[in-house]
DNA sequence: TTATGGGTTTACGTATACACTAATTGACAT
DNA sequence: ATGTCAATTAGTGTATACGTAAACCCATAA
Protein backbone atom coordinates (compact mmCIF):
# COMPACT_ATOMS: atom_id res chain seq x y z
CA UNK A 1 0.00 0.00 0.00
CA UNK A 2 2.96 2.12 0.37
CA UNK A 3 3.43 2.98 -2.86
CA UNK A 4 -0.41 3.29 -3.99
CA UNK A 5 -0.31 7.10 -4.09
CA UNK A 6 3.62 7.89 -5.02
CA UNK A 7 2.64 7.40 -8.74
CA UNK A 8 0.02 9.58 -8.12
CA UNK A 9 1.87 12.18 -6.38
CA UNK A 10 3.88 12.03 -9.43
CA UNK A 11 3.09 14.39 -12.68
CA UNK A 12 0.35 13.89 -15.05
CA UNK A 13 2.50 12.44 -17.51
CA UNK A 14 0.53 10.69 -20.31
CA UNK A 15 4.37 9.20 -21.30
CA UNK A 16 4.14 7.01 -17.97
CA UNK A 17 3.26 3.15 -18.25
CA UNK A 18 -0.26 2.86 -19.41
CA UNK A 19 -1.37 -0.04 -16.53
CA UNK A 20 -0.32 3.20 -14.02
CA UNK A 21 -2.46 5.47 -16.21
CA UNK A 22 -5.59 3.11 -15.71
CA UNK A 23 -4.73 2.53 -12.12
CA UNK A 24 -4.61 6.30 -11.28
CA UNK A 25 -7.57 6.87 -12.86
CA UNK A 26 -9.26 4.09 -11.13
CA UNK A 27 -8.20 5.46 -7.82
CA UNK A 28 -9.29 8.56 -8.37
CA UNK A 29 -12.50 7.82 -9.54
CA UNK A 30 -13.19 4.99 -6.60
CA UNK A 31 -12.11 8.05 -3.90
CA UNK A 32 -13.85 10.21 -5.23
CA UNK A 33 -17.13 8.39 -5.05
CA UNK A 34 -17.69 8.84 -8.95
CA UNK A 35 -17.34 4.78 -9.24
CA UNK A 36 -20.21 3.66 -6.61
CA UNK A 37 -19.21 0.51 -4.38
CA UNK A 38 -20.58 -2.75 -5.13
CA UNK A 39 -20.38 -2.32 -9.20
CA UNK A 40 -19.04 -4.21 -11.56
CA UNK A 41 -15.52 -3.88 -13.09
CA UNK A 42 -15.98 -5.38 -16.48
CA UNK A 43 -12.45 -6.05 -18.17
CA UNK A 44 -13.03 -5.19 -21.83
CA UNK A 45 -15.16 -2.48 -20.65
CA UNK A 46 -12.35 -0.65 -19.41
CA UNK A 47 -10.19 -1.85 -21.87
CA UNK A 48 -12.23 0.18 -24.43
CA UNK A 49 -12.88 3.18 -22.34
CA UNK A 50 -9.11 3.75 -21.79
CA UNK A 51 -8.23 2.81 -25.43
CA UNK A 52 -6.11 0.12 -24.36
CA UNK A 53 -6.28 -3.48 -24.22
CA UNK A 54 -7.27 -6.29 -21.58
CA UNK A 55 -3.24 -6.29 -20.06
CA UNK A 56 -2.91 -3.26 -18.47
CA UNK A 57 -6.26 -3.11 -17.22
CA UNK A 58 -6.16 -6.65 -15.63
CA UNK A 59 -2.90 -5.31 -13.90
CA UNK A 60 -4.55 -1.64 -12.90
CA UNK A 61 -7.20 -3.73 -11.25
CA UNK A 62 -4.85 -6.47 -8.98
CA UNK A 63 -3.24 -3.59 -7.86
CA UNK A 64 -6.25 -2.18 -6.69
CA UNK A 65 -7.09 -5.55 -5.06
CA UNK A 66 -4.17 -5.56 -2.97
CA UNK A 67 -4.27 -1.70 -2.57
CA UNK A 68 -8.17 -2.75 -0.92
CA UNK A 69 -9.88 -0.78 -3.16
CA UNK A 70 -11.65 -3.42 -5.23
CA UNK A 71 -12.41 -7.30 -4.56
CA UNK A 72 -12.58 -10.16 -6.40
CA UNK A 73 -15.52 -12.06 -6.65
CA UNK A 74 -14.10 -15.87 -7.55
CA UNK A 75 -14.32 -15.62 -11.45
CA UNK A 76 -17.13 -12.94 -11.80
CA UNK A 77 -14.68 -10.20 -11.98
CA UNK A 78 -13.72 -7.63 -9.47
CA UNK A 79 -16.32 -5.24 -8.21
CA UNK A 80 -15.61 -1.45 -5.82
CA UNK A 81 -14.78 -2.43 -2.69
CA UNK A 82 -18.31 -2.90 -0.86
CA UNK A 83 -17.98 -1.06 2.22
CA UNK A 84 -20.32 -2.04 4.77
CA UNK A 85 -21.22 0.92 7.50
CA UNK A 86 -19.56 -1.03 10.49
CA UNK A 87 -16.60 -1.70 8.07
CA UNK A 88 -16.39 2.10 7.79
CA UNK A 89 -16.80 3.06 11.06
CA UNK A 90 -13.71 0.68 11.42
CA UNK A 91 -11.60 2.52 9.06
CA UNK A 92 -12.20 5.74 11.16
CA UNK A 93 -11.41 4.10 14.47
CA UNK A 94 -8.36 3.12 12.91
CA UNK A 95 -7.48 6.00 11.11
CA UNK A 96 -8.21 8.04 14.52
CA UNK A 97 -5.67 5.62 16.37
CA UNK A 98 -3.00 6.03 13.37
CA UNK A 99 -3.20 10.33 13.51
CA UNK A 100 -2.80 10.03 17.14
CA UNK A 101 0.24 7.79 16.72
CA UNK A 102 1.78 9.96 14.53
CA UNK A 103 1.04 13.23 16.23
CA UNK A 104 2.53 11.62 19.82
CA UNK A 105 5.81 10.66 18.02
CA UNK A 106 5.68 14.43 15.91
CA UNK A 107 5.37 16.33 19.08
CA UNK A 108 8.45 15.25 20.16
CA UNK A 109 10.40 15.11 17.08
CA UNK A 110 9.30 18.24 14.99
CA UNK A 111 11.89 20.92 14.45
CA UNK A 112 11.27 24.12 14.77
CA UNK A 113 10.95 24.65 10.75
CA UNK A 114 8.24 21.99 11.07
CA UNK A 115 6.51 23.88 13.68
CA UNK A 116 6.25 26.60 12.09
CA UNK A 117 4.99 25.50 9.13
CA UNK A 118 2.26 23.87 10.99
CA UNK A 119 1.41 26.67 12.62
CA UNK A 120 0.86 29.27 9.49
CA UNK A 121 -1.20 26.39 7.61
CA UNK A 122 -3.00 26.48 11.03
CA UNK A 123 -3.67 29.83 11.03
CA UNK A 124 -4.71 30.40 7.44
CA UNK A 125 -7.32 28.34 8.03
CA UNK A 126 -9.42 30.76 9.96
CA UNK A 127 -9.88 32.41 6.49
CA UNK A 128 -11.45 29.28 5.29
CA UNK A 129 -13.93 28.65 8.13
CA UNK A 130 -15.03 32.00 7.95
CA UNK A 131 -16.05 31.91 4.68
CA UNK A 132 -17.54 28.18 4.55
CA UNK A 133 -14.95 27.02 2.23
CA UNK A 134 -15.27 23.84 2.60
CA UNK A 135 -13.19 22.85 -0.55
CA UNK A 136 -10.58 24.88 0.82
CA UNK A 137 -10.52 24.00 3.71
CA UNK A 138 -10.51 19.86 3.13
CA UNK A 139 -7.19 20.58 0.76
CA UNK A 140 -6.24 22.37 3.90
CA UNK A 141 -6.62 19.48 6.41
CA UNK A 142 -4.92 17.19 4.17
CA UNK A 143 -1.94 19.04 4.25
CA UNK A 144 -2.31 19.97 7.83
CA UNK A 145 -2.27 15.89 8.81
CA UNK A 146 0.10 15.25 6.06
CA UNK A 147 2.50 17.60 7.51
CA UNK A 148 1.73 15.99 10.97
CA UNK A 149 2.94 12.70 9.47
CA UNK A 150 6.38 13.72 7.75
CA UNK A 151 7.04 15.29 11.14
CA UNK A 152 7.23 11.64 12.69
CA UNK A 153 10.54 11.19 10.72
CA UNK A 154 9.44 7.98 10.29
CA UNK A 155 8.80 7.50 6.55
CA UNK A 156 7.26 4.50 6.54
CA UNK A 157 4.53 5.36 9.09
CA UNK A 158 4.03 8.38 6.97
CA UNK A 159 3.22 5.99 4.17
CA UNK A 160 0.99 3.97 6.27
CA UNK A 161 -0.66 6.83 7.77
CA UNK A 162 -1.24 8.30 4.23
CA UNK A 163 -2.79 5.16 2.85
CA UNK A 164 -5.61 4.92 5.42
CA UNK A 165 -6.58 8.33 5.23
CA UNK A 166 -6.28 8.24 1.45
CA UNK A 167 -8.97 5.09 1.79
CA UNK A 168 -11.03 7.32 3.59
CA UNK A 169 -11.10 10.79 1.73
CA UNK A 170 -14.37 9.45 -0.12
CA UNK A 171 -16.19 10.16 2.62
CA UNK A 172 -13.99 13.00 4.36
CA UNK A 173 -15.29 15.74 2.31
CA UNK A 174 -19.05 14.92 3.12
CA UNK A 175 -18.87 14.82 6.47
CA UNK A 176 -17.58 18.39 6.46
CA UNK A 177 -20.67 19.72 5.36
CA UNK A 178 -22.08 18.28 8.29
CA UNK A 179 -23.93 21.11 10.13
CA UNK A 180 -21.01 23.47 11.36
CA UNK A 181 -18.35 21.24 11.48
CA UNK A 182 -15.93 22.78 9.92
CA UNK A 183 -15.43 25.26 12.67
CA UNK A 184 -15.43 22.28 14.90
CA UNK A 185 -13.00 20.92 13.45
CA UNK A 186 -11.12 23.97 13.38
CA UNK A 187 -11.38 24.29 17.31
CA UNK A 188 -10.11 20.90 17.65
CA UNK A 189 -6.96 21.29 15.31
CA UNK A 190 -6.81 24.66 18.08
CA UNK A 191 -6.50 22.80 20.81
CA UNK A 192 -4.42 19.93 19.44
CA UNK A 193 -1.54 22.67 18.61
CA UNK A 194 -1.72 23.68 21.43
CA UNK A 195 -0.69 20.49 23.20
CA UNK A 196 2.49 20.61 20.29
CA UNK A 197 3.29 24.41 21.10
CA UNK A 198 3.70 22.71 24.59
CA UNK A 199 5.52 19.73 23.91
CA UNK A 200 2.99 17.61 25.21
CA UNK A 201 2.71 14.44 22.73
CA UNK A 202 0.05 12.13 25.20
CA UNK A 203 -2.31 15.22 25.13
CA UNK A 204 -2.22 16.27 21.71
CA UNK A 205 -2.45 12.69 21.08
CA UNK A 206 -5.75 12.30 23.01
CA UNK A 207 -6.97 14.92 21.39
CA UNK A 208 -6.21 13.65 17.85
CA UNK A 209 -8.28 10.68 18.22
CA UNK A 210 -11.06 12.39 19.85
CA UNK A 211 -11.02 15.14 16.86
CA UNK A 212 -11.13 12.21 14.44
CA UNK A 213 -13.89 10.26 16.44
CA UNK A 214 -15.81 13.57 16.23
CA UNK A 215 -15.11 13.64 12.28
CA UNK A 216 -16.56 10.00 12.54
CA UNK A 217 -19.44 10.22 14.59
CA UNK A 218 -20.21 13.54 12.21
CA UNK A 219 -20.09 11.39 9.04
CA UNK A 220 -22.20 9.01 10.81
CA UNK A 221 -25.08 11.25 11.51
CA UNK A 222 -25.06 12.58 8.26
CA UNK A 223 -25.01 9.15 6.99
CA UNK A 224 -28.31 7.93 8.61
CA UNK A 225 -30.09 11.39 7.68
CA UNK A 226 -29.63 10.07 4.39
CA UNK A 227 -30.55 6.46 4.83
CA UNK A 228 -33.64 8.02 6.96
CA UNK A 229 -34.70 10.04 3.20
CA UNK A 230 -33.91 7.40 0.65
CA UNK A 231 -34.20 3.67 0.98
CA UNK A 232 -30.65 2.42 0.38
CA UNK A 233 -30.52 1.23 -3.01
CA UNK A 234 -28.19 -2.58 -2.43
CA UNK A 235 -26.94 -2.28 -5.84
CA UNK A 236 -25.42 -5.73 -5.93
CA UNK A 237 -25.79 -8.54 -4.09
CA UNK A 238 -24.90 -12.28 -3.14
CA UNK B 1 -2.09 -4.62 2.05
CA UNK B 2 -5.03 -5.33 3.38
CA UNK B 3 -5.96 -8.56 1.66
CA UNK B 4 -2.05 -9.26 0.74
CA UNK B 5 -2.12 -12.00 3.54
CA UNK B 6 -6.02 -12.92 3.29
CA UNK B 7 -5.48 -15.34 0.32
CA UNK B 8 -2.04 -17.30 1.80
CA UNK B 9 -4.42 -17.87 4.77
CA UNK B 10 -6.19 -19.94 2.94
CA UNK B 11 -5.51 -23.23 1.98
CA UNK B 12 -2.80 -24.18 -0.11
CA UNK B 13 -5.15 -25.35 -2.81
CA UNK B 14 -3.54 -26.26 -6.35
CA UNK B 15 -6.49 -25.16 -8.19
CA UNK B 16 -6.05 -21.84 -6.79
CA UNK B 17 -4.91 -18.92 -9.34
CA UNK B 18 -2.09 -19.21 -10.93
CA UNK B 19 -1.06 -15.21 -10.40
CA UNK B 20 -1.76 -16.03 -6.82
CA UNK B 21 0.19 -18.87 -6.22
CA UNK B 22 3.11 -17.37 -7.48
CA UNK B 23 2.30 -14.05 -5.66
CA UNK B 24 2.15 -16.35 -2.29
CA UNK B 25 5.30 -18.34 -3.37
CA UNK B 26 7.19 -15.03 -4.06
CA UNK B 27 5.69 -13.35 -0.81
CA UNK B 28 7.20 -16.30 1.15
CA UNK B 29 10.39 -16.39 -0.52
CA UNK B 30 10.88 -12.72 0.23
CA UNK B 31 9.53 -12.80 3.79
CA UNK B 32 11.43 -15.52 4.73
CA UNK B 33 14.57 -14.25 2.96
CA UNK B 34 15.28 -16.58 0.82
CA UNK B 35 14.88 -13.83 -1.54
CA UNK B 36 17.75 -11.59 -0.30
CA UNK B 37 16.82 -7.53 -0.92
CA UNK B 38 18.65 -6.30 -3.95
CA UNK B 39 18.28 -9.46 -6.27
CA UNK B 40 16.39 -8.85 -9.81
CA UNK B 41 13.43 -10.60 -10.30
CA UNK B 42 13.31 -11.16 -14.16
CA UNK B 43 9.81 -11.82 -15.73
CA UNK B 44 10.56 -15.25 -17.80
CA UNK B 45 12.92 -16.38 -15.57
CA UNK B 46 10.40 -16.92 -13.16
CA UNK B 47 7.87 -17.72 -15.51
CA UNK B 48 9.89 -20.78 -16.04
CA UNK B 49 10.38 -21.34 -12.96
CA UNK B 50 6.69 -21.77 -11.96
CA UNK B 51 5.86 -23.67 -15.19
CA UNK B 52 3.63 -20.60 -16.36
CA UNK B 53 3.70 -17.74 -18.95
CA UNK B 54 5.06 -14.31 -18.21
CA UNK B 55 1.27 -13.21 -17.71
CA UNK B 56 0.66 -14.33 -14.40
CA UNK B 57 4.08 -13.90 -13.29
CA UNK B 58 3.97 -10.13 -14.37
CA UNK B 59 0.35 -10.35 -12.57
CA UNK B 60 2.34 -11.13 -9.36
CA UNK B 61 4.74 -8.74 -9.52
CA UNK B 62 2.36 -6.03 -10.01
CA UNK B 63 0.71 -6.71 -6.52
CA UNK B 64 3.57 -7.05 -4.98
CA UNK B 65 4.80 -3.71 -5.72
CA UNK B 66 1.97 -2.13 -4.45
CA UNK B 67 2.25 -4.65 -1.17
CA UNK B 68 5.90 -2.63 -1.10
CA UNK B 69 7.73 -6.03 -1.39
CA UNK B 70 9.37 -5.19 -4.11
CA UNK B 71 10.41 -1.99 -6.04
CA UNK B 72 9.96 -1.01 -9.84
CA UNK B 73 13.40 0.04 -11.65
CA UNK B 74 12.51 1.93 -14.90
CA UNK B 75 12.29 -0.67 -17.82
CA UNK B 76 15.18 -2.80 -15.61
CA UNK B 77 12.35 -4.41 -14.02
CA UNK B 78 11.64 -5.24 -10.23
CA UNK B 79 14.15 -6.16 -7.66
CA UNK B 80 13.25 -7.40 -4.42
CA UNK B 81 12.57 -4.61 -2.08
CA UNK B 82 15.87 -2.65 -1.21
CA UNK B 83 15.70 -1.99 2.91
CA UNK B 84 17.95 0.17 4.27
CA UNK B 85 18.73 0.09 8.09
CA UNK B 86 16.84 2.93 8.46
CA UNK B 87 13.68 2.06 6.82
CA UNK B 88 13.65 -1.49 9.21
CA UNK B 89 13.72 0.54 12.01
CA UNK B 90 11.14 2.79 10.86
CA UNK B 91 8.67 -0.26 10.00
CA UNK B 92 10.09 -1.74 13.77
CA UNK B 93 9.09 1.46 15.02
CA UNK B 94 5.75 1.43 13.22
CA UNK B 95 4.92 -1.83 14.42
CA UNK B 96 5.35 -0.96 18.06
CA UNK B 97 3.50 1.88 17.75
CA UNK B 98 0.49 -0.33 15.55
CA UNK B 99 0.84 -3.10 18.58
CA UNK B 100 0.07 -0.81 21.76
CA UNK B 101 -2.40 1.12 20.01
CA UNK B 102 -4.20 -2.51 19.09
CA UNK B 103 -3.53 -3.90 22.76
CA UNK B 104 -4.99 -1.03 24.13
CA UNK B 105 -8.14 -1.29 22.26
CA UNK B 106 -8.02 -4.87 22.52
CA UNK B 107 -7.56 -4.46 26.87
CA UNK B 108 -10.49 -2.65 26.89
CA UNK B 109 -12.78 -5.01 24.87
CA UNK B 110 -11.72 -8.51 24.97
CA UNK B 111 -14.12 -10.68 25.52
CA UNK B 112 -13.77 -13.36 28.76
CA UNK B 113 -13.19 -15.90 25.70
CA UNK B 114 -10.83 -14.14 24.51
CA UNK B 115 -8.76 -13.28 27.55
CA UNK B 116 -8.81 -16.88 28.82
CA UNK B 117 -7.31 -17.64 25.19
CA UNK B 118 -4.32 -15.08 25.34
CA UNK B 119 -3.66 -16.57 28.86
CA UNK B 120 -3.78 -19.87 27.92
CA UNK B 121 -1.43 -19.34 24.61
CA UNK B 122 1.16 -17.36 26.74
CA UNK B 123 1.09 -20.30 29.45
CA UNK B 124 1.85 -22.58 26.61
CA UNK B 125 4.95 -20.14 25.93
CA UNK B 126 6.80 -20.96 28.85
CA UNK B 127 7.66 -24.52 27.78
CA UNK B 128 9.07 -23.41 24.41
CA UNK B 129 11.41 -21.04 26.22
CA UNK B 130 12.76 -23.51 28.91
CA UNK B 131 13.31 -25.28 25.71
CA UNK B 132 14.98 -22.60 23.69
CA UNK B 133 12.63 -23.77 20.83
CA UNK B 134 12.91 -20.70 18.69
CA UNK B 135 10.74 -21.69 15.70
CA UNK B 136 7.72 -22.91 18.41
CA UNK B 137 8.45 -19.45 19.93
CA UNK B 138 8.22 -17.66 16.75
CA UNK B 139 5.08 -19.15 15.68
CA UNK B 140 3.85 -18.68 19.19
CA UNK B 141 4.45 -15.52 18.90
CA UNK B 142 2.18 -14.49 15.82
CA UNK B 143 -0.35 -16.34 17.12
CA UNK B 144 -0.64 -14.79 20.15
CA UNK B 145 -0.30 -11.39 18.76
CA UNK B 146 -3.20 -12.02 16.01
CA UNK B 147 -5.14 -12.84 18.98
CA UNK B 148 -4.83 -9.37 20.43
CA UNK B 149 -5.47 -8.08 17.12
CA UNK B 150 -8.60 -9.61 16.36
CA UNK B 151 -9.92 -8.95 20.38
CA UNK B 152 -9.72 -5.18 18.82
CA UNK B 153 -13.30 -6.42 17.59
CA UNK B 154 -12.04 -4.07 14.55
CA UNK B 155 -11.26 -5.92 11.80
CA UNK B 156 -9.94 -3.01 9.46
CA UNK B 157 -7.33 -2.45 12.49
CA UNK B 158 -6.19 -6.13 12.59
CA UNK B 159 -5.75 -6.57 8.88
CA UNK B 160 -3.28 -3.32 9.10
CA UNK B 161 -1.38 -4.66 12.17
CA UNK B 162 -1.27 -7.82 10.18
CA UNK B 163 0.37 -6.37 7.02
CA UNK B 164 2.80 -4.49 9.31
CA UNK B 165 3.86 -7.35 10.96
CA UNK B 166 4.09 -9.67 7.63
CA UNK B 167 6.47 -7.30 6.45
CA UNK B 168 8.75 -7.78 9.34
CA UNK B 169 8.95 -11.33 9.18
CA UNK B 170 12.12 -11.85 7.47
CA UNK B 171 13.58 -10.10 11.05
CA UNK B 172 11.70 -11.68 13.67
CA UNK B 173 12.95 -14.46 13.49
CA UNK B 174 16.87 -13.91 13.32
CA UNK B 175 16.13 -11.11 16.38
CA UNK B 176 14.74 -14.11 18.30
CA UNK B 177 18.07 -15.35 18.28
CA UNK B 178 19.92 -12.92 20.01
CA UNK B 179 20.98 -13.81 23.45
CA UNK B 180 18.45 -14.74 26.15
CA UNK B 181 15.94 -12.31 23.97
CA UNK B 182 13.22 -15.24 23.60
CA UNK B 183 13.12 -15.30 27.46
CA UNK B 184 13.05 -11.64 27.97
CA UNK B 185 10.25 -11.82 25.12
CA UNK B 186 8.10 -13.83 27.27
CA UNK B 187 8.90 -11.98 30.40
CA UNK B 188 7.50 -8.90 28.48
CA UNK B 189 4.69 -10.73 27.81
CA UNK B 190 3.83 -11.41 31.09
CA UNK B 191 3.65 -7.75 31.95
CA UNK B 192 1.46 -7.08 29.54
CA UNK B 193 -0.76 -9.71 30.10
CA UNK B 194 -1.04 -8.48 33.33
CA UNK B 195 -1.97 -4.98 32.86
CA UNK B 196 -4.68 -6.68 30.71
CA UNK B 197 -5.85 -8.58 33.49
CA UNK B 198 -6.44 -5.67 35.26
CA UNK B 199 -7.87 -3.83 32.35
CA UNK B 200 -5.54 -1.07 32.29
CA UNK B 201 -5.35 -0.57 28.59
CA UNK B 202 -2.56 2.23 28.83
CA UNK B 203 -0.27 0.50 30.72
CA UNK B 204 -0.60 -2.29 28.60
CA UNK B 205 -0.38 -0.34 25.73
CA UNK B 206 3.14 1.27 27.05
CA UNK B 207 4.87 -2.44 27.95
CA UNK B 208 3.83 -3.25 24.06
CA UNK B 209 5.43 -0.68 22.90
CA UNK B 210 8.67 -1.30 25.16
CA UNK B 211 8.16 -4.79 24.38
CA UNK B 212 8.60 -4.17 20.28
CA UNK B 213 11.09 -1.69 20.61
CA UNK B 214 13.18 -4.19 22.76
CA UNK B 215 12.56 -6.59 20.19
CA UNK B 216 13.57 -4.07 17.38
CA UNK B 217 17.18 -3.29 19.36
CA UNK B 218 17.79 -6.84 19.95
CA UNK B 219 18.05 -6.98 16.28
CA UNK B 220 19.82 -3.62 15.57
CA UNK B 221 22.84 -5.36 17.83
CA UNK B 222 22.03 -8.48 15.87
CA UNK B 223 22.90 -6.79 12.75
CA UNK B 224 25.53 -4.88 13.92
CA UNK B 225 27.26 -7.45 14.63
CA UNK B 226 26.48 -9.50 11.43
CA UNK B 227 28.04 -6.15 9.68
CA UNK B 228 31.17 -5.86 11.76
CA UNK B 229 32.00 -9.40 11.03
CA UNK B 230 31.31 -9.27 7.05
CA UNK B 231 31.53 -6.78 4.43
CA UNK B 232 28.06 -5.89 3.27
CA UNK B 233 27.87 -7.06 -0.43
CA UNK B 234 25.97 -3.96 -1.71
CA UNK B 235 24.88 -6.51 -4.55
CA UNK B 236 23.08 -4.35 -6.57
CA UNK B 237 23.17 -0.43 -6.76
CA UNK B 238 22.56 2.61 -9.30
C1' DT C 1 44.33 3.68 -22.53
C1' DT C 2 40.01 5.72 -22.56
C1' DA C 3 35.92 7.56 -24.42
C1' DT C 4 32.41 7.45 -27.79
C1' DG C 5 29.50 5.71 -31.30
C1' DG C 6 26.65 2.33 -33.47
C1' DG C 7 24.88 -2.29 -33.68
C1' DT C 8 23.04 -6.12 -31.22
C1' DT C 9 20.51 -8.17 -27.75
C1' DT C 10 17.71 -8.76 -23.98
C1' DA C 11 13.67 -7.93 -21.46
C1' DC C 12 9.75 -5.11 -20.57
C1' DG C 13 5.06 -3.24 -22.09
C1' DT C 14 1.07 -4.09 -24.77
C1' DA C 15 -1.96 -6.50 -27.93
C1' DT C 16 -4.31 -10.50 -29.41
C1' DA C 17 -5.77 -15.24 -29.39
C1' DC C 18 -7.32 -19.30 -27.01
C1' DA C 19 -9.26 -22.06 -23.07
C1' DC C 20 -12.27 -22.73 -19.45
C1' DT C 21 -15.44 -21.68 -15.94
C1' DA C 22 -19.77 -20.16 -14.61
C1' DA C 23 -23.88 -17.47 -15.24
C1' DT C 24 -27.95 -17.19 -17.93
C1' DT C 25 -31.63 -18.62 -20.58
C1' DG C 26 -34.72 -21.57 -22.65
C1' DA C 27 -37.05 -25.87 -23.07
C1' DC C 28 -39.16 -29.77 -21.16
C1' DA C 29 -41.21 -32.49 -17.66
C1' DT C 30 -43.90 -32.74 -13.53
C1' DA D 1 -47.04 -22.74 -13.36
C1' DT D 2 -42.81 -24.11 -11.52
C1' DG D 3 -38.60 -26.54 -11.03
C1' DT D 4 -34.76 -28.72 -13.18
C1' DC D 5 -31.43 -29.66 -16.64
C1' DA D 6 -28.91 -28.66 -20.67
C1' DA D 7 -27.03 -25.55 -24.11
C1' DT D 8 -25.40 -21.15 -25.08
C1' DT D 9 -22.78 -17.26 -24.01
C1' DA D 10 -20.26 -13.92 -21.78
C1' DG D 11 -16.22 -12.90 -19.32
C1' DT D 12 -12.23 -14.24 -16.77
C1' DG D 13 -7.50 -16.65 -16.75
C1' DT D 14 -3.53 -17.85 -19.39
C1' DA D 15 -0.53 -18.17 -23.36
C1' DT D 16 1.81 -16.23 -27.18
C1' DA D 17 3.29 -12.72 -30.38
C1' DC D 18 5.00 -8.19 -31.47
C1' DG D 19 6.94 -3.50 -30.79
C1' DT D 20 10.18 -0.78 -28.38
C1' DA D 21 13.43 1.01 -25.30
C1' DA D 22 17.31 0.47 -22.67
C1' DA D 23 21.53 -2.06 -21.64
C1' DC D 24 25.65 -4.28 -23.38
C1' DC D 25 29.50 -4.96 -26.37
C1' DC D 26 32.78 -4.09 -29.49
C1' DA D 27 35.09 -1.42 -32.70
C1' DT D 28 37.26 2.83 -33.71
C1' DA D 29 39.32 7.14 -32.88
C1' DA D 30 41.55 10.56 -29.92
Amino acid sequence: MAGLFKVAAEAEEDGGLLSDRIRNALTDEIASGALVAGSALEEQQLADRFGASRTPVREALRQLVVSGLVEVRGRRGVVVARMTPERIMDMFETSAEVEAMCVRLATYRMTPLERSRLIELHEGSRAMVEASDVDAYDAFNRVFHECIYSATHNSFMAEQAQDVRARLSAFRRTQLRQGDRIRKSRDEHDAIMQAIAEGDGETASRRMRAHMLNAAAALRRYIEDRVRSVQSPEPDDV
